[in-house]
DNA sequence: ATCAGCATGTAAGGCGTTACATGATTCA
DNA sequence: TGAATCATGTAACGCCTTACATGCTGAT
């Protein structure tokens, strides 16, 4: 459904599939090219997509998938679906569930460790952000929408790094 | 690890693990019976865990675990491991993501769909926290960490959920 | 020349879920 | 008596990642 969504902005090739997963949508889903290019046969074969050899130019072999009707229809039906997956796991958590069978210091450091990963995230999503509303308009008010969610979950995380950091070291 | 966590604090068996993982745990990781009793089969062979079967009073087949020297190393090596995988996978970000494809409405449908399950998720975690906050020394500390991640999170998401229907309803 | 990036794909294997299979007990 | 809960386990299957295999191009 990713890459369904993906042909539905624009024509792309596996290799940019890739890329593009890998971008802002990194932050709550992920895929390997050993998932994509096999679902984009599967898919072709479904009907879902259309393949279209480019004659290149240069000597690459390249191809370049786009949506058909039966896949716009596939994708509709599954952004009405209210049935959703959303999936949490968070070692950094579970590491810090069982904080008490280690060191009080060893579970700072994890948390420490948790909030220079988040501060990093964070730069990049505002950087996103920025961009976005420069453009801002109907088209990406969605991709918007997704940022904002990790701008606020990743403030969220960090005000919970201060007062956990806190908290440990006043015991 | 999640075995062997619960396992640091007290003797259980299968079906009591289970039990515990579907409670605050779950926020952040998931486990089902298909993998648990493997796992402890597995872990009783390499030493981490000894299986003790108890003498029951009515008729029923229990078998304890308990974890051993060489399991709290194990456990105690991977909290202080500094390599952690933190995997969000919200499919309903995917799908508000793709919501150009589909009427707004479906997206405004999608977020309070979502609103609704964090608020009961929420106040589920308020009642842990509340609980928490009654006997919280140094031994509940970690539990009382992972809890108060899931309030502070879980709040941003309402607000975002809020931010978000304004607007897509003003557009 | 060499390395990073472009580009497509396959294969092995891990991990975990769902469903099944079985049987006891407790409570309405 | 029937349903829910306690209790342990196996088997099939799906899904995905990692690693491998191959070869081109463009920049340094």
């Amino acid at each position: 459904m990713v890459i369904l969504g993906l042909l539905s902005h624009e024509d792309l090739t596996g290799y940019e599939i890739k890329k593009r997963i890998d971008g802002a949508i990194s932050f709550f889903w992920k895929g390997s090219f050993g998932s994509i290019y096999p679902s984009l046969q599967a898919m072709e074969k479904d009907g879902h997509i259309r393949r279209n050899v480019e004659e290149s130019t240069d000597n690459r072999e390249r191809i370049r998938y786009s949506i058909t009707k039966s896949g716009r229809k596939a994708l509709n039906e599954w952004l009405k679906d209210s049935k959703v997956i959303n999936d949490l796991k968070y070692e950094t958590l579970l590491k810090l569930f069982f904080g008490g069978a280690a060191d009080k210091l060893v579970s700072i450091k994890t948390i420490e460790n948790f909030k220079e990963d988040v501060q990093k995230d964070l730069e990049v999503l505002k950087i996103y952000e920025a961009n976005l509303k420069k453009v801002l308009n109907e088209e990406h008010m969605y991709y918007y929408l997704t940022v904002c969610f990790g701008i606020k979950s990743y403030k969220a995380y960090l005000s919970w790094c201060e007062d956990s950091l806190k908290l440990l070291n006043n015991i």
